[in-house]
DNA sequence: AATGGTCAAGTCAGC
DNA sequence: GCTGACTTGACCATT
């Protein structure tokens, strides 16, 4: 089990994320923002290393606007040593790395416009984990996507649109449970149509359920990973106390954290933590999990 | 230097 | 019909 946590480090004084906008785009205003986010890349897995936390998600903004058609830039070749670099860095040290599209990444929308724009995005997010030189375990997590009034289409949809997809995203991308829509065992039937494993969110399966425990769960998404997918990707959140089913809270509830532990026992994955406070409540989960067998990190 | 409106992109639920 | 939520921040015009 390596734990880990999304995008961000809070604490670092650098930001991997830095934008800009559309109006203000040039080549020098994305190399500089491109140069500055891998700098930042650089350091918080430096951190996170000297931290046994060996799971990360990249942010969608390592490359601003990288899919849109103003980006003529050919980033991954400019930026291709440092990429290359950070990749060798990740792997020497056992890293999962992993990265999380935004809700405008949509595979089974009924609009060809929203499907085409879907799948350069994808394509992006492929070629930052394929320039870093990372195997088939880092991963392109989705959710299935809107149901247009039409559910049973729109998970077919899904499955044909996932057939024809290029190999780069293809063998990268991984389905997850969302908190309204699409439950579990959606997830579980798209993959066995598919053939992509599934991402248990074990928040959203709280709150939009099919019904399994969370030894169920997890079991029933284990049986999705083939060997060289990797360890199962399981995310986890804390629920914002008063707030509406679903927010996320500030901090980990760590009586919550630590039920999850024993209880999810002896099944081994890589866990995100979908928390506000990113690294502070990671910290706290790494000293939460050392002792537990499945830990994967120097030790106490 | 601080602030608040706004930001490439989509969909749905709840008012 | 509009707004907020989604993994939520961060930019930048204005003061």
């Amino acid at each position: 089990m390596r734990i880990g946590y999304p995008c961000i480090n809070r604490g670092i004084g650098c930001t991997g994320a830095a934008t800009f906008r559309l109006k203000s785009y040039s080549e020098e205003r994305l190399i500089a923002t491109v140069k500055g986010n891998l700098a930042c890349l650089d350091a918080v897995l430096r951190y996170n290393l000297a931290h046994d936390i060996l799971f990360f998600r990249i942010t969608s903004d390592l490359v601003p606007f990288a899919s849109h058609p103003v980006c003529t830039f050919d980033w991954s070749a400019h930026f291709g040593e440092t990429l290359a670099r950070l990749g060798e860095f990740a792997r020497c040290h056992r890293f999962r790395l992993t990265m999380h599209p935004d809700q405008f990444v949509l595979l089974n929308s009924p609009s060809d416009d929203v499907n085409a724009r879907s799948i350069a995005e994808l394509l992006y997010h492929a070629e930052v984990l394929d320039a870093m030189g990372m195997g088939p375990d880092a991963k392109i997590q989705i959710h299935i996507g809107g149901a247009y009034g039409d559910r049973e289409g729109s998970l077919a949809r899904f499955v044909r649109r996932c057939a024809v997809l290029d190999r780069r995203i293809r063998r990268r991308l991984v389905v997850e449970n969302d908190d309204r829509l699409f439950t579990l065992a959606d997830c579980v039937r798209v993959s066995e149509d598919a053939g992509i494993p599934v991402v248990l969110d074990w928040f959203h399966h709280q709150v939009n359920s099919s019904g399994e425990s969370l030894k169920e769960a997890l079991a029933r998404a284990a049986v999705t990973w083939g060997p060289s997918h990797g360890p199962p990707l399981v995310d986890y959140s804390s629920q914002k106390a008063g707030a509406r089913q679903g927010s996320h809270a500030e901090s980990i509830d760590m009586g919550d954290f630590a039920s999850f532990l024993a209880e999810s026992d002896p099944h081994d994955f890589d866990l995100m933590l979908e928390i506000k406070d990113k690294e502070a409540s990671a910290l706290k989960a790494v000293a939460s999990a050392r002792g537990d067998p499945r830990f994967l990190g120097k030790g106490p």
